[in-house]
DNA sequence: CTGAAAGCGCTTACAG
DNA sequence: CTGAAAGCGCTTACAG
């Protein structure tokens, strides 16, 4: 079923059904009605690819994340999808699960004009593979930073928050604070890390020690706890650079039969709901997740709007919430 | 950048480039060489949109979830994703938000031909709105059902999975067992309802209160326990339609300084990791959660690649897991 | 082994 | 207010 046919059911030309299409005015009514029959008759539906090759534009935002089944990044998506649905744009969501591959098939929606613009969650650009398929396309990264600055970033400043961290567990008193650090592929991984060894050295304490999860999972969360719990020195703290990490921290704790806070305090990151589910609920870092969503696609769109315009580096507020663990 | 450049640029004819660009063999090495060059050479990347058009395939399945938040719908979404990428497809995720609206703008990827086909895990049956949008494109409802099984479904016994749980409770001593049940409009709740219903009924049981949880989360959990704590006869266990719910169920009764599960005991339904993180961990069903995913994927192509092919119902086996919450 | 040409289904100046 | 025609960027018989 094409605008042909129905150009030929309602006995008018191709761009008369196309200007009923766009809803363009100029079309008289009887004629207009005569296409609207057709195409309800015919149960006509618009092809997207014809369409959207035509007038080079789709109204669709890629989102690349690399973990949906993280709340933060689910919670990120969702303000992504208001501001978006807010500016008539629609968007579509793939879930790299870090892989290079799949990153690469998403990116092909990019390149291969599928999409008008992405906002990426995940750590691309240390990965120049991808940086051909990104090319100057709008883009921006999202809770995630880019050294060359070449593109647009939304996030929190995450040495200070780390930094806040280390502070607050060492005036209660913490003596051996450890890390629970993601992949150092991801920069904010690295600038967490760099907060709590700066601040550390600054007050004088040479207790370090940090440990990568290979996924923001409750999982792995709790299996470098047992690895930090089997070490010689015990960590009296722990500070886990996401909720999910911090859940899986508490229940290894549990099942080793010590107790939080008191034989050892468990910090999160993000201040997602799970902060309420664990128990005891969480001390967190909270960041303004849907906003951080939002903002990212009001710098996509700029972007696309007028794409000359400078990369903008947008820094947003976090806010430190205690709760039991800590 | 377009093939007719590269044409140009390697002196070849646009054929070629083409051939060249889709491994066919019987280019010779020399031209092969120049197109490839001269793709090097200006960064080309291939107009998905034009291609597609043109072969009406676009090897990409949509995915339709009410809340990706939910992390039921997020394991499904894993194994959706591995089955498909073995099959040489790749996942366009939408987040419906159960909103008719935004349902109908992702169902337009499929009527506007933009993916081969889709998979729903939303109550999109029910909505006669958006089935001239689907028409007989190839469908499957994953862990949701159709009256009319004009589609493909895969699922489990949810009648079945509910007449457990009911009769383990009875069995446990409890008296008044309360639902904390999704809308309606999903069949699989009306399934779990009428298990619900039905064993009670059978075992003379006239306690019956049930609550409709707007949103598989657990705000809604804690809410809708809330109003049962506030209700005349108190229940002695809740039997929630979702781990998400169920967590957020043992929250509203710890805030009310009740016990799980001496005072109330809890279940779940799912099997998701929430269960290890609540205190007590929860007792549920388990779903086989990827093995659904795969499982949709299986059919949703065996109907692709067979037009013809008549609708199949299938009926995966679930689980009993008893925690401690009940 | 290769190229000219048709065509996928749209939109959009342009002319009337 | 409307239609004929060009063209978006590909792929694919067809002829050579």
């Amino acid at each position: 079923m094409s605008i042909q046919k129905i150009a030929r059911l309602a006995g008018v030309s191709v761009a008369t059904v196309s200007r009923v299409l766009n809803n363009i005015d100029t079309v008289k009514a009887g004629n207009r009605q005569r296409v609207l029959d057709a195409i309800k008759a015919s149960n006509y539906q618009p092809n997207l690819l014809a369409r959207q090759l035509r007038t080079a534009r789709s109204g669709m935002l890629l989102v690349m994340v690399s973990n949906i089944s993280n709340p933060f990044c689910a919670d990120v998506v969702q303000g992504i999808e208001a501001e978006a649905e807010k500016n008539g744009y629609r968007i579509l969501l793939c879930n790299s699960g870090s892989d290079i591959v799949r990153s690469q098939s998403s990116l092909q929606l990019l390149s291969g004009k599928m999409v008008d613009g992405v906002i990426s969650m995940d750590a691309l650009s240390t990965l120049p593979e991808l940086q051909n398929l990104i090319g100057d396309a709008p883009w921006v990264q999202c809770a995630e930073y880019d050294d060359a600055s070449a593109v647009s970033t939304v996030g929190i400043n995450d040495i200070e928050a780390s930094r806040f961290i280390i502070d607050y567990l060492l005036q209660q008193g913490r003596q051996r604070i450890a890390m629970i650090n993601h992949d150092l592929s991801y920069k904010y991984a690295n600038l967490r890390e760099k907060g709590y060894r700066e601040r550390l050295a600054e007050r004088g304490n040479d207790y370090c020690q940090i440990r990568y999860a290979a996924k923001l999972n409750y999982d792995s969360g709790k299996s470098e706890t047992e690895h930090l719990l089997r070490s010689a020195e015990w960590p009296d703290a722990i500070f886990a650079v996401s909720d999910t990490l911090a859940a899986g921290a508490l229940s290894a704790i549990a099942a080793a039969g010590l107790k939080v806070p008191e034989d050892i305090a468990v910090v999160g990151f993000d201040g997602t709901e799970l902060g309420f589910i664990t128990t005891p609920q969480l001390t967190t870092i909270e960041q303004p997740t849907t906003e951080i969503g939002k903002q990212a696609v009001t710098l996509l769109l700029r972007k696309i709007n007028d794409p000359g315009s400078k990369p903008e580096q947008s820094i947003l507020d976090w806010r430190f919430i205690q709760r039991a663990s800590a």
